[in-house]
Order: C-alpha cells, then structure tokens, then sequence
DNA sequence: TTGATATTTGGCGATTTTACCAAATCGCCA
DNA sequence: TGGCGATTTGGTAAAATCGCCAAATATCAA
C-alpha cells in the first residue's frame, strides 16, 4: 500500500479508536444532548474523574469534541454531530445486520460459520 | 453506570474497535466496491496472509462483513455499507472539524440541558 | 495568603492488541 | 491418493491501552 494511502487510513483509524470506548461512547451521547463538564460526565460513569479527564484527552486530541474553561470548571461539547447519526446504524448491524435503517448490504448470503 | 446502559456502550465499543485499525478501514472501503477474497485483499495491505485473515476475522465477528466460501476462496462482502458514509463524516473532522457536509456543531453552541 | 473545588498530568501494573511464523484445514484435480 | 493453492488457527514477543493513585495546576472565595 503506498504511503500517502496508508497515512490516510491511518488518520482515520485515530478517529475510529478514539470512539472505540465504552466510556467515550458514553461522553459523546451525553454530549449530543448539551454541553458537559468534566464532573458531570464522571458522575454518569463512574470512573475515577482523572480516567474521565484523560478519555476526554482522547476525544479531543482527534477533534471530535472541545473543551472550553469557564471560570474553575472546563465545558466540553461534542463538535461532530454525525457521530451520533453514525450510531443508528452501528445499533442495526447489533441487532442483526440487516436493518433497512443501515442500507445493509445482503451481498453473499454466507453467515458467519 | 446503570449496567444494562454499560452493555449498550459496550457492544457499540465492539464494533467501533473494529473499525479501528487501518487495515481494517482499507479492507472495507476496498469491500464498498465489490467483494474480495482474501489473497487480493492482502495484494492491497502488504501485510502477511494470516495477519489479513485475522483482521476479517475481527470484522465478521462483529457483523460488518460476511465471508461466503467459493470453492477453495473466500469471498468477503460488506454488510454495513453505512460505514462508508460515516468515512466522510471523518475526513470532515479530520480537515479541521467544520466541514458543512458532517453538520458540526461549533464548540460552546450546544444547548444547555 | 490559605483552603476548597475542578481538572490535568505523571507513573505504574495489568490487560489487550498486533504481526509474524509455523502448522493445520479445506477444496480441487491430476 | 497425493500434492497444491487458499485460508485459518496456534503460539509468541512487542507495542498500545486502560484505570487507579498521587501530585501538580488553576480558579474562586474568605
């Protein structure tokens, strides 16, 4: 694969783990619904708030969210609403693969062994 | 965390993690336009066969492609074609976030709770 | 300034992921 | 049947990820 490819799955490939997350899913959902600080996500998961603040690193690192200081208190908001539309269809393909929500490709036919 | 919103995340997690990994990126935009078997999917990486075999593995365990076996190949196909229009949503993040095309909502502009 | 609250950072052990090689399967055909 | 091409699986060492604690930083108010 030539370089200049690879960089570019590789590009997309940090915005991809950076959702692969139980806890990061949670933040952008929340997040979705309004602007959170880094507290109140904690409150929601559970974590110690330090494990939240560095999920929330993460998040941002790939610009998937933002964080802005008011005042002692930083208010982080989700900056890629697609996420949350992209998330339809990830629950389609749990629920089976061929929800008409996803346009789910019935190539092949052949189930996993 | 209430344990059954912990699962959710959890298996939506699964199926992000699976998407996380280049390789993996480049087998299902190669999958978008046709099905494959696996030695020309390996053409296009560069890694090992057995490396390639396990990165299938990983999609097909989570629903995202299907293999169906054609005499001594096999051939894969993707079932979640959603995918692929989620690929725009990150090349929008990733050119810097603003992108009209992903509907980015601007930093501090979400509405309070 | 001192103390309290909010968040980030450093560091560490534990777990998971990744890629290669070698070996095992599977289907096909001479 | 024996061998070949295609694919999968087992094993393993290196790298990345995760979550906690402790410590540092920043803001606010008395």
């Amino acid at each position: 694969m030539k370089a200049a490819v690879i960089e570019r799955y590789e590009a997309r490939a940090e915005v991809m783990k950076a959702l692969a997350h139980p806890s990061r899913l949670y933040i952008v959902d929340e997040l979705s619904r309004g602007e959170r600080c880094v507290h109140e996500l904690t409150d929601g998961i559970g974590s110690d708030i330090s494990t939240v603040s560095k999920h929330l690193r993460v998040l941002r690192s790939v610009g998937i969210v933002a964080g802005e200081k008011r005042g002692s208190e930083v208010y982080y908001s989700l900056r890629m609403a697609c996420v949350v539309d992209f998330f339809g269809c990830v629950e389609a393909v749990l629920r089976g693969g061929a929800g008409a929500a996803c346009r789910v490709r019935t190539a092949g036919e052949g189930e996993d062994r």
